[in-house]
DNA sequence: ATTTTCAGTGCACGTCCGTACACTCACTAG
DNA sequence: CTAGTGAGTGTACGGACGTGCACTGAAAAT
């Protein structure tokens, strides 16, 4: 069982299409080995966090070597260098990768909110299909919310005080004729992230796990979300 | 800065009270090098989880070497294994010692809800009490309880059940005569313990951070404690 | 047509890792 | 007093790691 090493036998293939003159439309194979310059490091930068990203699922960010990640995505130790400056600055832009889905997410809430008279159902049933649609990212973001380095854990901070913010301004829209401090409101929004944050990796950690089946996990949230939102009708900011 | 190994020079000192015939009182130098060999070796086995308590402060358990704990712990790497299998195993051991303040918080928290009126202040009070006097514990709970570490994560996972379902007792009694099923109680309790936990690693990551000091994080916890008691207020189990 | 750029290669290095093995020698049990 | 135990030692290994350096060759710039 020693190495698998690949590649180095495998000479680079060039594209043959060299006749046509017609630079537009090219056959383009089937998505192998083309493209600009350009086009080609993008393609690979994004293997590197592809890669990275599927390796998250069973350790964690720090106890992911540097060669480990490149020997998945078919490039040299060294070639790394070219994308990123190290393993930290690779997980700080999984960050922002990891956070087009809850972004995403967000929006389309707002939408099923529109359309849909029961909020907070609609909420967790958008919350509980993207988790099934991304789980990487979201197994990324829980997992190095609070992980061994510093400078992932302060961009998913900053990340996710942005996302309570949006949603203050959601529960604001709500709250018209009742006297909520805008701090207060932050507090039951952030109170909100947190049950829906530990609800996703709840989901995540769901088939090694006893009977939780993933309804139950969801209906725990709603019900979460509901006491909250009940919390909420009986608040009253300055007492 | 080669290596900086010591302790190879450095001779076992043994006891040198030998005269002394009452075996009882042993004059115990400054605490040094005594007590029987199962005594010593506890003592070496509490040493490789306090360094590695300490280690935890700036790093994820995965990304600690067998190598660096019994570095730190003034053993050679091969006499780890006369107290722990592997890494792993030291950190489902770890779990347990880190519940104790966590256990010993839950008993002074029902003591102060004697005493005191404001429940709620008390216990975050309480909280924020045991977070500063045992920030390695807290913070070995909270990073590694979504860490990359499976036997941990579940070893975690099964204690913080526990807790939740002991305030999930102590909620019964505060709501007997309103018809709450003992499942809504424990959906209650989780919700609280979430924020209690988010709460704590806020409190360990302060200092770094910008303007959040430690009152400011204590009373937001209170608040949101207090949003899910007046939730718990309005709701009815079975509607 | 020529030069420049630069993503990816290949090799080499020094370091740290986990762990196998044979050992010592203070304690304990008999 | 003697024999056995076992916590801790010292050496040694094979392998993985991060990274420096000189390179190649196709694409882009001139």
């Amino acid at each position: 069982m020693g190495s698998v090493t690949f590649g180095s036998g495998a000479v680079h293939r060039r594209t043959l299409a060299v006749v046509s003159e017609t630079p537009a439309a090219r056959p383009r194979s089937h998505g192998e080995r083309s493209g600009s310059r350009a086009e080609r490091k993008e393609r690979t930068r994004q293997n590197l966090l592809d890669v990275t990203l599927a390796l998250i699922a069973s350790r964690s960010l720090a106890s992911i070597s540097l060669r480990e990640v490149a020997r998945d995505a078919g490039i040299v130790p060294t070639a790394f260098y070219r994308h990123f400056e190290s393993m930290d600055e690779l997980g700080v832009e999984l960050v922002d990768e990891s956070m087009r889905p809850l972004r995403q997410m967000i929006r389309e809430a707002r939408r099923g909110q529109a359309a849909h008279s029961d909020i907070i159902k609609s909420t967790v049933d958008v919350l509980g299909s993207h988790v099934r649609s991304h789980p990487a990212q979201f197994r990324f973001l829980t997992r190095e919310r609070y992980g061994g380095i510093a400078a992932v854990r302060r961009a998913i901070d900053t990340e996710l005080r942005l996302f309570t913010s949006e949603l203050t301004v959601d529960l604001a829209r709500l709250t018209t004729g009742f006297d909520w401090t805008s701090e207060d409101l932050e507090m039951a929004a952030d109170l909100m992230v947190q049950a829906m944050l530990a609800t996703v990796m709840n989901l995540l950690e769901v088939d090694q796990r006893r009977v939780d089946d993933e309804r139950t996990i969801l209906d725990r949230a709603e019900r979460q979300l509901r006491l909250i939102a009940l919390g909420m009708g009986a608040w009253r900011s300055k007492p």
